[in-house]
DNA sequence: CTTACCGCCTGTCGGC
DNA sequence: TGCCGACAGGCGGTAA
């Protein structure tokens, strides 16, 4: 379930991969939706402008055209793969293939998708500050803004996994990087927002950058069918204290794992090392 | 305004 | 062995 950690490895996978700038000679559309209508006449148009540039912001792969932006958002089991090779306008390589397109002479770029709750939009370049307005902070500039941000924190009456997991706050982070940054920082999830002091908004704040930076270094977490775009597995999985651990025992302090229901999602945690 | 909850979508898994 | 329901969850929409 791509966070910014599996998106940022995404984005570094495709920036290792295609040279820039370059055209996109052909788009393949297997499908007309996704999560929403894929713009695909627009799409189609920026064969004619120079691929210049792919990054991240918050959990979305942004192509950058000379006039216009690309957005991707994986939802929870998009994936681009790599391809060598002919591809058929009319027959997808595998299941649940739904977009491609072609940057080199055979080379292309796969969008795999079985839940579609991916989209793919395309914006005039003019306009991505204004899209990006409604998203708050990426989890690198906390710091820098941590103050403003404990103001906003405080008088939230939300548990404080939620508001972690809002995108209008801190961007990026999901319920795999909420539970472990909320577990490193020793904060229940249930919590509420009001009820932490500044000291504990530091933690977790310094925690949820750390979560996050790790997680990018390892190849982001492979729970069920993440793959990056080499298809490779991540690696974070394995540092996972509580995400998915329900039942086990905490690896600091024995106790056992607990599963509770926050805004309708599953949120482990460690009773004892999380107050 | 804030907060809660539903629905989208398919694959997987546990229970019977 | 097979069927069925629950669950996974990012996020927009709607209701309260």
């Amino acid at each position: 379930m791509p966070e910014l950690p599996e998106v940022e490895n995404v984005v570094r996978n495709l920036n290792d991969k295609i040279p820039l700038p370059t055209n996109i000679k052909n788009w393949i559309f297997w499908r007309k939706n996704l999560r929403y209508d894929l713009p695909i006449s627009q799409l189609r148009k920026v064969t004619e402008q120079k691929l210049l540039k792919i990054e991240r912001r918050a959990k979305y792969i942004v192509f950058e055209f000379e006039r216009d932006i690309v957005l991707s958002h994986l939802g929870m089991t998009g994936q681009w793969r790599f391809h060598q090779g002919s591809v058929a306008p009319n027959l997808a390589l595998q299941k649940h293939d739904h977009v491609a397109f072609c940057y080199g002479d055979d080379h292309w770029l796969i969008y795999q998708d079985p839940r579609r709750f991916g989209y793919i939009e395309l914006i005039e370049k003019h306009n991505i500050s204004n899209y990006f307005e409604k998203y708050g902070l990426e989890p690198f500039d906390l710091n820098q803004y941590k103050q403003e941000l404990i103001k906003t924190f405080r008088k939230l009456k939300t548990p404080i996994k939620a508001a972690l997991m809002n995108q209008k706050y801190i961007v990026g982070v999901g319920n795999i990087y909420a539970a472990e940054a909320l577990y490193m920082a020793g904060i229940r999830p249930q919590r509420s927002c009001h009820s932490l002091t500044a000291k504990d908004y530091d933690r977790l704040f310094l925690a949820t950058e750390k979560v996050i930076e790790q997680a990018i270094e390892m190849g982001g977490s492979t729970i069920l069918n993440y793959r990056n775009s080499n298809n490779e597995e991540g690696g974070f999985q394995k540092k996972h204290f509580v995400y998915g651990k329900e039942g086990q025992l905490c690896v600091k302090c024995h106790d056992r794992i607990k599963n509770i229901v926050i805004t309708g999602r599953a949120s482990c945690y460690c009773p004892t090392c999380q107050k």
